[in-house]
DNA sequence: GTGGTCTAGACCACG
DNA sequence: GTGGTCTAGACCACG
């Protein structure tokens, strides 16, 4: 279920924080579903648990999940959309870098296009799956 | 011509490596064209020299400028695109993390369509402007 | 373990780099080993811990360590060859020069077979050792 | 007769020195034969004149090249060779350098040694051509 | 504790 | 004037 790359570039408490709405989009994680402790995930994934519990710390302020005390931790009932626009800025930028480094390696506007759908499609496309 | 962010995530080097390949594929910086020295550059950023000397010395090693001997560095006469796969793969994950905070974002699959296109045409697609 | 040499033309990130190059190959550091942290390395060798980062990064970029977050760097798993035809062409040139100082400074051919063929054997040939 | 390479790596005034002795090892430059001036020659291979008259002067230093006063630059009547032993434990290291590089190159022994040979037919072996 | 980034500034080789 | 190397040291994110 949970695969994270320790040599990689990406914080671990990021990896996990990208890996968890990943699996809530393609529907493998629902609703109210109860999630691995902090202690039970960490050792699955053989990380710090301070690690794991940064990403749920800021999974929990992105409404992505909720704490519930004495009851563990599950995923949030409702698929918060946040409007921020100064959200929405950063994803511009973060597409904007990506689309500069796909030109340099000389990726053609085809190409990224049928990745981001076929990306869009897997992670069925905001369709609360 | 050169704006840095110095509130953002994005490190000040990599904000420099990106802005000069930016203006690269926009036509505002062409081939052959001399670059500000080291220490122009980080006066008119207000950065430190060393700090654009490691963008400088990135953008070198991934042949997008070269450095002549006491003669100051310049735009690469060739764009060098990298048929890297590793390169590739690291771009489709940066992709699937962009569409991941897209969707959260309440984005939908054409706005990021026309984002990207209007990123692409904005940036000549590679048809070395 | 350890030998920089202060006086020598060649900078201190550089030797840093072909030593653990030339202890890796000679079966000292082995796969998966851990080094020293960028501090005792450079409070080990007397130098500034820049300069021992320095070296650092471009053995990653080389993909002779690996650098894990927070728990330190490690040597690469698998030793990994450069195919890259720009890097034979630049040891091709790198031995036309030893050679012209070689017969510059009266070495006959075989006295430099020799070495060669010692030093080859001294490093394992690339038989990872 | 005469390539300098601007982006490379390798100091203007080195290659200069490196050319010259290859020139003059291959025959091409013969004993007692008139060089270019410094003028001259900065300005074949549009070079800065203090560039090449620092070569000169490491050349002369080495007894490669004489200066008569009045007259010009002239190939030193015999080749000196220098052997100091300081000098050839400095040829092993620049050896010792490039076998590291090479191995990791994936290159064999066999193929350096074939390299090494061509080099050295190539230049006369210090037969004085 | 670990490496990453950045500042401040020195010194030097090269051109 | 140009970039390359190095020192000294701060601050921070990550684990």
């Amino acid at each position: 279920m949970f695969q994270i790359d320790d040599k990689s570039n990406v914080a671990i408490y990021e990896q996990i924080i990208w890996k968890i709405k990943e699996l809530r989009l393609r529907g493998v994680l629902r609703p109210g579903e109860k999630l691995p402790s902090v202690r039970e995930l960490s050792a699955m994934i053989i990380a710090n648990p301070n690690t794991v519990s940064k990403a749920y710390q800021e999974l929990e302020r992105q409404g992505v999940i909720e704490t519930r005390q004495g009851k563990g931790t599950f995923m949030a009932e409702a698929m918060s959309n946040m409007p921020d626009p100064r959200y929405r800025a950063a994803i511009k930028e973060q597409l904007q870098r990506m689309v500069i480094d796909a030109i340099y390696a000389g990726l053609s506007l085809p190409e990224i296009q049928s990745w981001l759908q076929e990306e869009f499609e897997k992670l069925g496309g905001g369709k609360d799956a």
